[in-house]
DNA sequence: AAGGCTATCAACCGCTTTCTA
DNA sequence: TTAGAAAGCGGTTGATAGCCT
């Protein structure tokens, strides 16, 4: 969709919270709550730039070709600094989002091709909603468009596929320990060999299993290999091996526990 | 032609995670 | 070790195009 990039947005209305007349006592101490919890708020919290002195919406050519220049000129990063060393209106989240999304070199154009939708498809199925990782399968997509791409063509889709997919057991690789609850991980002999040496966290892909996958079902273990089977185009699972709690479990010869 | 509705996607927001001093 | 800053992430919003009535 082509945007019309002069066209300002017409958006964040204030919206008041209740009628003058409708408020009660009790409205006004609930606001007076609010507004106090937002002063603390405040105080802790300060706002990423002065939203009334920016540029919001859709960019324009001439900020394009100002961030474009500035970037190829200075790099990435900093991006809080970036707007005003760069002379932009605008905060530097937008900065930063604008070139990962829209201005960068590598992004690719078109269409997502039937190959990209399968990728994503099986990919969503593993990860679930971590766009970013996804992402990272696919040269020159964003996470964004990504994310997009699910919510608008894919989504509806697969609904028909709908009771296909409940009926199967849900896979879903976790790629952040805190926010999971798995008994069985995945992690690249590389991985272990680093975190080791350095006592560090792997960045790359180091995804844990949810713990529906660790079942000692053998079906489940069946349907999880053949999906990282059929994976195995887009990662090198040469340097993978399986770790579960104690790595005793797996045999690695067999490639089973 | 005009208005309503829907689909798309760029951009924003709030929160979390990581980095750094 | 800790606090603040910076970066990253995913959900949501809203402008716009295009289709339908």
């Amino acid at each position: 969709m082509i945007h019309n990039s002069h066209s300002p947005l017409n958006s964040y209305k204030n919206t008041p919270i209740l009628n003058r007349s409708s408020r009660t006592t009790q409205h006004y101490q609930s606001l007076s709550l609010l507004y106090l919890s937002f002063s603390v708020y405040s105080m802790v919290r300060q706002a990423c730039c002065r939203k009334e002195e920016m540029n919001r919406g859709t960019w324009t050519e001439e900020e394009d070709r100002i961030l474009k220049t500035y970037i190829q000129d200075h790099g990435e990063g900093k991006w809080k600094s970036l707007p005003k060393r760069a002379g932009l209106k605008r905060c530097g989240k937008s900065c930063r989002l604008r070139w990962l999304n829209y201005l960068r070199p590598d992004i690719k154009r078109g269409n997502i091709t039937p190959d990209e939708e399968d990728l994503i498809i099986r990919l969503h199925n593993l990860l679930g909603n971590r766009w970013s990782l996804i992402a990272k399968r696919l040269p020159g997509r964003t996470d964004n468009e990504i994310k997009n791409y699910w919510n608008t063509c894919l989504r509806k889709k697969l609904k028909h596929d709908h009771d296909l997919i409940e009926s199967k057991p849900s896979i879903i690789v976790r790629t952040k320990a805190p926010r999971c609850t798995t008994k069985l991980s995945f992690c690249s002999n590389k991985c272990i060999k680093e975190n080791n040496a350095t006592n560090t966290t792997e960045e790359a892909i180091v995804p844990t299993v949810s713990s529906e996958a660790a079942s000692s079902d053998q079906t489940q273990q069946e349907n999880w290999w053949d999906l990282l089977g059929s994976l195995d185009t887009y990662f090198d699972f040469d340097d993978w091996i399986p770790i579960c709690g104690d790595n005793s479990a797996f045999d690695q010869e067999k490639c089973n526990w």
